[in-house]
DNA sequence: GCTCCGTCTTGACACTTGTCAAGAGAAACC
DNA sequence: GGTTTCTCTTGACAAGTGTCAAGACGGAGC
């Protein structure tokens, strides 16, 4: 059985090991999901693609789905700070656009599999009810990431958003899904496409 | 084996029928792919769900993967002529706007499964390399079914289209997507939200 | 009537899947 | 040092997968 804690004095350090130990078979599990997807990476290959036994699984996670979710989560967690540094170090306009669109084009290219892992799961959360929740709730994240850019914009551009952060995240994302699937589909201009895209894009969300 | 049609002399019926079989089974296919997804749906589940035994399934096609392609573009083919009559029947680029709204809604609220399918397969085409050409292909003839709805309405506007295919399509995917989850996840407001994020977002897309 | 061929079913195959129980090994605690 | 608790491995289970071979059924052609 997992360790509550609960008889412990003030010691936690049993539990600090026990999350240490599901991060660490998250982040084995974000490879072989990143590489495979959500259906088709087993326990077994997962727990292969570790330093553990496939059995370790269920002594740290309840179920398949559990790990998944944690993991995304887990993953999700850091990259949502993924463009601060373009809100923040940003002085004009134009330089956030660059910035940003910059950002985009690098994570599309050194973590391509953890965004299709992610869109994976999304759709996935349309079939399964249990994905909704945490899928609900990351893509908010998500779109809230997206709005902190949109309104920095905005903000140095001297025009005020004419648009809401749904329409704002729902454009810009299905301008990176499309990135994606041509990128991973070996299109080489896609990555310069998706450039010239938030160039094209960013000025349309100001008044 | 099947029928080649090639011994016969003027008579194409037994490869009618066989074309007419294969139909049948995709459209069979399209209820179980649609209720359980790519990954979910075995062939036994499909087959059961059809008049047919699921051993039929290798007479007809290669594959399960064979059967779903074809299945999704039996489907597709249909459905990019949806949006035609808006094309053809609005008068002023108001009317497209709300005619275009209106038959998005539409497709949702009766076509939902139908959708998520789509989405599904796309992101599994970039995990699985034999699912991206049919995707790649089906994907454009959606962008071109947008781009005429895109270039009609500025048309009817009196003003140019101010962005290429690609961004027009990428923009109201993503919307059109970010609203299906939403739909589907029991979002009562997703629906109407989609209206007024269409009637936001087409004056954008014109100089 | 008999044969052939298109059509479809049945049943099996090899394999993979998530899950979990039994127990080994190590560490912590008294 | 002995005992309890945590950690992890091993091996098995039942269920489900895509695939395909063998054969049944029925109609068309001669």
């Amino acid at each position: 059985m997992a360790p509550t804690n609960t008889s412990r004095r003030g010691a936690v350090r049993p539990v600090d090991k026990y999350d240490q130990r599901r991060d660490e078979l998250a982040e084995s599990a974000l490879t072989t999901l990143g590489a495979m997807g959500y259906a088709r990476a087993s326990l077994r290959e997962i727990a292969n693609n570790s330093t553990f036994s496939h059995g370790v699984v269920h002594y740290y996670f309840q179920d398949k789905l559990e790990l998944v979710i944690y993991s995304v989560r887990y993953y999700k967690a850091r990259c949502v700070t993924r463009y601060d540094s373009v809100v923040s170090d940003s002085t004009t306009a134009d330089d956030l656009v660059d910035a940003f669109a910059a950002k985009l084009t690098e994570t599309i290219r050194e973590e391509a599999p953890m965004h299709r892992l992610w869109y994976d799961l999304r759709t996935q959360s349309m079939f399964e009810d249990q994905l909704r929740d945490a899928v609900t709730e990351i893509d908010h994240t998500l779109q809230d990431m997206i709005w902190r850019v949109v309104t920095r914009y905005a903000e140095l551009d001297g025009r005020p958003v004419s648009v809401d952060p749904g329409v704002a995240y729902g454009m810009l994302d299905g301008l990176f899904q499309q990135t994606l699937l041509g990128y991973l589909g070996g299109r080489q201009t896609a990555l310069d496409s998706l450039v010239a895209q938030v160039r094209t894009v960013m000025p349309l969300l100001v008044a």
